[in-house]
DNA sequence: AATTCTAACTAACAAGCGTTAGTTTTGTTA
DNA sequence: TAACAAAACTAACGCTTGTTAGTTAGAATT
């Protein structure tokens, strides 16, 4: 039986704070207040408010890199690999949507070897997308557009999920899934 | 001659500090350092620190307003319209990249008045697109899917376009233009 | 030469920050 | 029931925060 641990509940107790407010707004006072303790009581748990951010961060990033591994190296066409890294992003989004907003909007108040670490993996995880639709691109399955257009035309789709995605009645998981390739692989006219 | 005054000046550096760490990351003592003063002295110029935000975020905020009103107004297919966006969205980033950042992750630090009416006019905002995409679905020139999927694409991109322009070697707008508005309406394939 | 304006300064404030040390309460196990 | 571990507590630390008060230096205007 998996319980819950007491670290956990301070992780997700600041995950939801800082998706209202942002990393520095946010005080250990007011992570305790929310758990009704005092904000010492916060240190027999964990090491530093930086500790709970790169848990935060870091977490959801490995998701990101370890899925975005396996669609690449796939054995599949490229816009099927699109499609693969779309569905990523939405399984993420719905699982971890409010850990998505530190993960994008607070990334750069890690420290030394965890903003290090997050850096290099953003760079490989959009080196990896880039080097998909490339490869859409030589065998044709994929317009000539200006490459980073249209990495950044889904991309900054995807990443923005979590913004939408609460207030919009939680729209059905496979609904979205289908809209969203449809959308973003075949336009809107 | 116009001359920027002491108070544009502070704005200006604030809106490169908030830009980088975001508004509640930078200290009062932080832009009077950028700016080679002591914090105290910014105090001549302006009223507080929440002044300086609301008028970063504001100004914009209009130029969004302003613009959006004069598209939807306008007596032409939706299509049209949706591509005047776009480019209305290009222009803004273009001349003011850094204030995007405020605009998009900091509006939640504004108090009072200033939050409520950034609140209406991101609601109206959205609105009007919403009433863009509807009207081109009734005419048959935009695909009915879920209306908010195709919104909140199209919107997405434009939106976090401040944060890849400035590195992306500043590629020439009018190509810009023509690259964004094929692959948001056209799509990739 | 006297006055006013602009824009800087020093010094200080009350409040809040992350964090530590040491202690007490609470619940479980021997 | 005694011992132990988990998790809370109080009190305080040094530092930073936004902001105010009062003053001074230099430039522009009368």
């Amino acid at each position: 039986m998996k319980t819950i641990s007491r670290k956990e509940e301070i992780i997700a107790t600041a995950t939801r704070l800082f998706y209202e407010k942002g990393y520095t707004a946010v005080s250990m006072r007011d992570i305790a207040t929310a758990m009704d303790i005092k904000a010492a009581s916060l240190y027999n748990h964990i090491k530093s408010k930086q500790e709970i951010l790169s848990e935060i961060i870091l977490k959801v990033a490995k998701e990101f890199t370890d899925g975005m591994v396996s669609v690449v190296t796939e054995n599949t066409s490229a816009i099927k690999k699109v499609e693969k890294v779309i569905e990523l992003h939405i399984d993420i989004t719905v699982n971890h949507s409010e850990a998505l907003a530190a993960l994008n909007n607070d990334w750069m108040h890690l420290e030394e070897e965890d903003l290090e670490a997050f850096v290099k993996m953003r760079e490989d995880y959009e080196e990896n997308f880039r080097i998909i639709i490339k490869q859409g691109m030589d065998a044709g399955e994929i317009k000539s557009y200006h490459p980073e257009v249209i990495l950044f035309s889904i991309l900054s789709t995807l990443r923005t999920l979590y913004l939408w995605y609460q207030k919009r009645g939680k729209v059905d998981v496979n609904i979205l899934k289908k809209d969203m390739v449809s959308v973003l692989i075949k336009g809107i006219v």
